[in-house]
This record gives C-alpha cells, structure tokens and sequence, in this order.
DNA sequence: TCTCCGTTATGACATTTGTCACTGCCGCGT
DNA sequence: ACGCGGCAGTGACAAATGTCATAACGGAGA
C-alpha cells in the first residue's frame, strides 16, 4: 500500500529534489508536485494525496495558510509543514492551522520518511527540540495592533509612514512602538523587530 | 565518464535530496556531501571531485570563503554556487572567489545538471536575470568603515552600542550612518540597512 | 453594574538620530 | 609637490523617536 503525497515548495530545485529523495523508497509516490501555496487545495483535489508536505514561504499563499485550506477542503490529507525555520511561533500557527507534522530541513532524510509514515498511523510528529523551545517562547504578549505597527515598522519607514499605512494618528503608533519595545525588553524599534521576529510572535 | 561531485549544503534534507536527484543521472556521481563550510576543503581533497556545489549559508565558513579556499587548494575542482538567494552582490563575489557557475535554487533540476556539464565543459554558467540584476546594481559605493557601521547597526544597537563596539567615538559612528543613508537613498538606518543588503552591499 | 483590557488619541518631554560644516591625518597617484 | 579620497573626530542644530500621563470609548467578563 503506497503513501500518496502532495510536495508543496516554492524552490523548484528542492521540490525535485525531494520528489527524487522520496522517490526512492518503495512505499512512496509523489502524485503532486506545486510551487505555490494558492495552488494545493487544487492539486490536492485532483489528485487526492495521503500526506501534504508543504514548505511555509511560497508565493501567493503560505504553507500555514494553505494547510488552513487542506484541512477544511480536504480534511482525509494529514499535513506536515516542512520548513527551513526552526522558529518558535512557527510550529503554534501550524498546529493551529491543522497541520499533524512539523519537519525542519535542518533533520536527516530519514526522519522526513519516518514522519511521513507515523502521521499516516494517526500520530503527530513534531521536532522534539523546537517543541521545547516553542514553549519557552510562549505565548505572544504582544496585542494585534502592536503587532501590526511592528510589521508595518518592518519596511524601514519613518513613524508618519507606517501611521499613514494603518490610518492611524502618529501618536498612536508611537504609543505602540513603545509598548512593544517595553514587551520585547528592546532598546528601539529595530531591536523589537529583531526579538518578535525571533520569538515568532509576528 | 562520470563526473564527481561535492555537495555542499547545511540543511541535511535538502543536501540529501539533492543527493538523490543528481544521483538519478547517469553521468553524475556524489563522491562526498558535508554540511558545513569549513569541512569542504578536507572532504574534496580526499574525494578529488570534478565539481562543487556549495550553498553560500553554512556554519563554520560560508560557501563564498569555502569556494576561494577550495580553488587555492584545489584548483583542478571547479566551483558552482548554488544557493536560496539570487541577491546580485553574491554573484560578483561567488566570481571573486573563484567559482564558475552560480545556480538559484528556485531554477528546475534540468538548470542544475546542464550547469554541471557545462562547467565540465569549462564554460562558465551563470543564471542569466541574475547577472543582469548585478550589473545593474554595480559596484557598492560604500566605503569598508560605513559598510562595518552598517553591519553593526544590525544587530539593533543604539549608535553608542555601535561606536562601542568598533572603537568608534559616536559622532564618527553618525556621520558613518549619515553617508550610508544618503548613498543607500534611504531615509534612515533601518531603510538603508534593508537597500544595502538587498544589493548585496555588505 | 462595575471593572479590566484593548484601541485610539493628545500633549509634553527627554533622548536619540540624522545632517552639516569644518578639521586633521595618512596614503596614493600624477 | 600637490590634490584627492578615505578615515576619524568635534560641535551645533533640526528632526525623529521613545516615554509618560491622561482620557474617551467599547466589549468581555466577574
């Protein structure tokens, strides 16, 4: 009985390149193969795979997205977000998002095969070490708002620029800026984009 | 006659994927694969490979220091960078140390197996936008201290952080930043640490 | 109902940042 | 010998940033 899968990454090199890998164990089939996140709900329904492997950064939609999508399209297709980051906040919005595996690229092939076939037996499979740093990051304390102004403030514009962005006053978003930075233990602005940004929490 | 091949990436997955994908072609053997910069000279000089694919992110020294070390060593080795970011100032210095194709990742496998016996060939192989992307960005009109102040501003520190770190005394450290602001056109420090890095700058 | 929290806002204030003019030193090329 | 450009610094100034107190409004929960 051979696992079907949906490859989902937006470098194409690394999306052949692990068809190739997974090719090569007998109990695989890759019957998908996408490039951009707005395309898997499609290529999942047409083709209707076991296990989605789906990378976060991808055009048009990301990899925690689109599983929002698998899960409540397709919900049969178990998904495993295979990522580059390691980063805290990361694995939360997966898991949030339904997806039962979580994969960095940074692990042995095996341990990618091996996932692949406990999430089939209705396991959950997560990087040990992340978990635990997950949970040391915690929960984000920072609100909406401040979050937006600090990915507002990302783009390297001045206080009226990101208060023009989000219609809001510049006082506002100074008070923002403030509290996040307060939250973050930063010293300034960039300092608090750097922590967030570490943590997950954006 | 096969040709030997080096890889080169830190990511374990991704390096062995693409291990199985170059494997798939008849003219190519994988003769080493190592995950970190500083074991490429070592692992090439007891394999002796025709050609190296190094990622330019790896620990220990990034593929860029690796490809210089690997043609003082080794010369008869050719070097193909192959990496995430086709952010133009990688290219002149991949061209700078040494190497003699420079393949994106987000290019299909196909791309990949030509640059190989292409440089086999003794051609040199570079992704055509991107070399138009490097000449247009040109050379970097900062000068090694504004470039170090910039590096430094990074890591989100106030400018006495800054002069601290670099002996600097804090007003050099802000007409530093000041010069970088206004060769970057950007409006302040973050904006002009974003241009800067974009173009491959620093 | 009353209180807490998040959102939005203002004004005042100190600090930091960015700009400019100007100086001196050193090394390189003509 | 001279000028140019990079490096390092000082001082002054305007603008932006970060902090704080304070306040109004609405929703969620005790």
């Amino acid at each position: 009985m051979t696992i079907r899968l949906l490859l989902a990454d937006d470098q194409a090199l690394v999306r052949d390149a692990l068809a190739a890998l997974l090719g090569l164990e007998a109990d695989f089939e890759v019957v998908a193969s996408v490039g951009r996140g707005d395309e898997v709900a499609a290529a999942a329904i047409a083709c209707s795979p076991d296990v989605a492997l789906l990378d976060i950064e991808m055009p048009g939609l990301d990899g925690l997205a689109a599983a929002s999508v698998l899960a409540s399209q397709l919900p049969e297709c178990r998904t495993v977000i295979l990522t580059t980051f390691g980063r805290a906040g990361y694995l939360r919005r997966a898991m949030e998002a339904g997806a039962v595996g979580f994969v960095v690229k940074d692990a042995p092939a095996e341990v990618l095969a091996d996932a692949i076939r406990r999430v089939m037996k209705g396991e959950r499979v997560i990087d040990p070490t992340l978990a635990a740093e997950t949970l040391a990051a915690g929960d984000s304390p920072l609100t909406a708002r401040e979050r937006d102004v600090l990915i507002a403030a990302r783009s390297g514009g001045s206080v009226a620029d990101i208060a023009a962005r989000l219609y809001l006053s510049e006082g506002t978003v100074r008070n923002y800026l403030s509290y996040a930075i307060s939250k973050t233990d930063a010293r300034n602005r960039m300092d608090a984009l750097r922590v967030a940004d570490e943590r997950g929490w954006l």
